[in-house]
DNA sequence: GTCTATACAAGGATAGAC
DNA sequence: GTCTATCCTTGTATAGAC
């Protein structure tokens, strides 16, 4: 059943793996043909042209990331518990993206280089974008309201630039880990945790350690 | 003086500008040509193939930035100083390239998907880039040291880990701003700083403010 | 739905005149 | 040093047969 899927799915996901790992630049449609065993004019059965597959592409993975967080946040009731399964969700998509793309979660995988590369292509592909964003912002400014509330979270952070922050401090550590060798998510996320609560938390919250208990995964590992 | 700029200097100045808004694969050597009024043949005068003006791109780009941070390093003693000083030079840096690329720096200009497109074309070039990565985590892990001799910062905390956990947090902030319109380096750089050395300072230590006099900005600029 | 054949444009690169 | 002319390859995309 599931080893049947459609040519159109495969075109897709062919063109995606190609896409993460030599850009889309490089990847003509003659290679996303050969690597699924048909002829290049066969692609524009399914797709009008190459922008379609890139736009399909952008789309079809943000969809499915923003599901996946929706469904974890749902999960988890309290601020910390929250911030640990989105930054997890995210970390797991891009491990999920590496193990597609290559067969092994070793090898890092750059989304933002893609979304940068994309957004020449065409401003639907920009909106789509910054909307995945501006969802998550408004996520984590929702979380850290009701930690206010809680009293778990301090009162006087700026819910707005604090939000960007913790995007962005995700993003960073994805985005160094595909340029520097000596960068792994995988080593840096305890850390990282723990320094994002430590500067979000009320001041008379108790220590807690480890909230979530997440997956231990073997440090070659680069997720 | 400065006028009279050899031609082979025009054409890696108007390669850099192309290379960093359209990317490297859309900026053909006619484009490069035409943008500084000669003809494509010409540059083959001056380079041996588009390989080599990336190359010489990416040198000439770290060279500056490296030689930059460790003038500005050498003005400062204090740790929180250093690590402010290394942030706002690699700010700063980006906000020069800004002006040059779109003649004024409202525009976010992405060093990474930069680098991460390099990569792919000649292993020389990643070594390049992994070299400053690395550069930059020596520097920082020398300033961490430092630091806790000093009783300024923790001793409990990983060199290796924080030093790699400060590298992706500017970068980060960088990167977003270029994907994310409400991500902007001049509103949040404040902030980071201030949770930085947060997480970094000995307990005991007092609390000051505002270490580094900075530039104020204007908040229309990206920067 | 997939193929062969082909049109058409654009890119990197070289030869050789000036 | 810069040009015109040209080569060769590759890319996107279409027409039309099977």
């Amino acid at each position: 059943m599931s080893k049947n899927i459609s040519t159109k799915d495969k075109i897709l996901k062919a063109s995606l793996q190609s896409f993460l790992t030599i850009g889309i630049d490089q990847t003509s449609l003659n290679l996303i043909a050969e690597s699924i065993g048909i002829k290049k004019p066969s692609i524009y059965y399914h797709f009008k042209s190459k922008e379609e597959i890139i736009t399909r592409c952008v789309d079809n993975l943000l969809d499915d990331l923003e599901h996946r967080i929706d469904l974890s946040l749902n999960t988890h009731t309290q601020p910390r518990e929250q911030i640990e399964a989105l930054y997890e969700c995210i970390i797991d998509f891009h491990s999920g993206l590496s193990i597609l793309v290559y067969d092994n979660s070793s090898q890092p995988v750059n989304l933002n280089s893609f979304f940068q590369r994309c957004m020449l292509e065409h401003p639907s592909i920009q909106k789509r974008i910054e909307s995945y964003y501006h969802t998550l912002q408004v996520k984590l400014i929702s979380i850290l309201s009701s930690g206010q509330k809680q009293g778990a979270i301090k009162n006087s952070l700026n819910k707005e630039i604090v939000s960007i922050d913790l995007i962005s401090r995700i993003e960073g550590m994805i985005n160094l880990s595909a340029l520097y060798s000596n960068a792994h998510i995988n080593l840096q996320r305890q850390g990282l945790y723990e320094t994002v609560w430590d500067s979000l938390k009320a001041e008379q919250q108790p220590k807690k350690k480890r909230i979530l208990d997440y997956k231990s995964i073997d440090l070659g590992r680069k997720w």
